[in-house]
DNA sequence: CCCGCTCAGTGACTAAGTCACCATGAGGTT
DNA sequence: AACCTCATGGTGACTTAGTCACTGAGCGGG
């Protein structure tokens, strides 16, 4: 279990942890701490769900947040996580557009974070510049990564999808507790894809694989995979 | 020839067609009028390529910009259109970021707009509530479409997706010039997928076909296929 | 020890995308 | 008119991905 609040999080000092708006001025920064409340979630806790309305912006301090679309028919896709030191846009753009949520925000691990009322929210976009370019700034990286999305899903071989998702997900050569169903939501697509891929890359001396767990043993080869037509 | 400047849209006039910054206060109105620069774009220009910087904001008054990805090896995607009274939200991202283009934009027909210099667009983000709001809210209804997209990509079939793309595109039972190679592209699928496809709808009766050309015969028949399994 | 659960493996099938190639037709040229 | 060229679209054979239905293996709790 991760810790939840880092020791300079204190009530006052939370704000520290978040580089891009240290150089909010006084008076902005005076208002934030007023106005944000400290929030503490569990894993596996459901943020939102498609069709809610939005209340309150967040900011994560520790921890992630899966946000992923639902298919109608139980397939998933994981569109982004909102880590520590960021927003989540879609909060952000249900806030200012007053539309509903359209994909579901689930904690993953122990989540750490601060919420902002709408007018709070609305005061302090009009009233720093800092926090303005802090929230801005989110909405652009979110956006550039969901083009990337795009791209992947609609012109990337699964192998290669994988063969990255891999990479990101079990960085040195260490067992990580990943089931192929996880995977294949990662992806958005099925589980017996996944499967089936998995072995061919077992058989390849990529990984090794067993229940519920998997190793990678080659993260050279997982690259020239993911690298080669991935577009 | 669309006509590029409508009656109203005088140097000083054309800021009444953007109802959403109708409520502009006066300073800003000032600003915006005296730093926007009025532009008028042939069909087909090219107005930003991946890796492009971005220098100035957009507003489009008039017309149609296509904005698409591209994949390594020829095929590509609509990813959305900016068309009266809207921004090109990936301008405004790589403005605010600092980054690159990711995609491509292409003037669909003669394009009518005005571009506003990044310090000016800063002043006005600063000065102006309804300004602000108009940019934000811009990016929320892309960031929805973005994620529409990914959903029907990730789990839509090419059947539903062509039907829905055909019922936007050729709206009342008329004639319209569509080549296959033009759906595939909005589709992000390969011609000969959608030339199958057209086949497989004109067997049905719901269009007619011919070179260069669509009609759209039993639109119902097309939406009850759109609507079936389409997520 | 058995029950029930999650997780993974498999074969057969459908849908979609790829490749290579050909046919057609419209427009311009000589 | 005859011709050429090019964009368009038709087609078969093949690969890749996703679906469906089912099996079996591991694992924990009662």
């Amino acid at each position: 279990m991760p810790r939840l609040v880092a020791p300079d999080m204190t009530e006052t000092g939370w704000l520290e942890a978040l580089p891009d708006l240290r150089p909010l001025d006084e008076p902005a920064r005076a208002l934030l701490s007023r106005e944000a409340a400290r929030v503490e979630l569990k894993p596996g806790t459901v943020l939102f769900r498609p069709g809610d309305v939005c209340a309150n912006f967040l900011i994560v301090l520790a921890g992630s947040v899966r946000v992923h679309l639902l298919s109608e028919l139980g397939r998933e896709i994981v569109l982004y996580r909102v880590t520590a030191g960021s927003t989540c846009i879609l909060t952000t753009s249900c806030l200012i557009g007053r539309e509903d949520y359209s994909a579901e925000g689930v904690t993953e691990t122990a989540v750490s974070a601060v919420a902002l009322a709408k007018p709070a929210f609305d005061a302090l976009v009009a009233a720093s510049p800092v926090f303005r370019d802090f929230v801005f700034h989110g909405f652009g990286t979110r956006l550039t990564d969901l083009m990337r999305l795009v791209s992947e899903v609609a012109f990337g071989r699964i192998e290669c999808r994988l063969a990255e998702a891999l990479i990101r997900h079990a960085p040195v050569g260490g067992t990580v507790p990943l089931t192929h169903q996880v995977l294949a939501t990662e992806l958005g697509t099925a589980r017996e894809v996944v499967s089936r891929q998995l072995k061919e890359f077992e058989r390849l001396g990529l990984v090794g694989l067993g229940r519920g767990r998997l190793e990678v043993l080659d993260t050279a080869g997982l690259r020239d995979l993911a690298a080669a037509a991935s577009g």
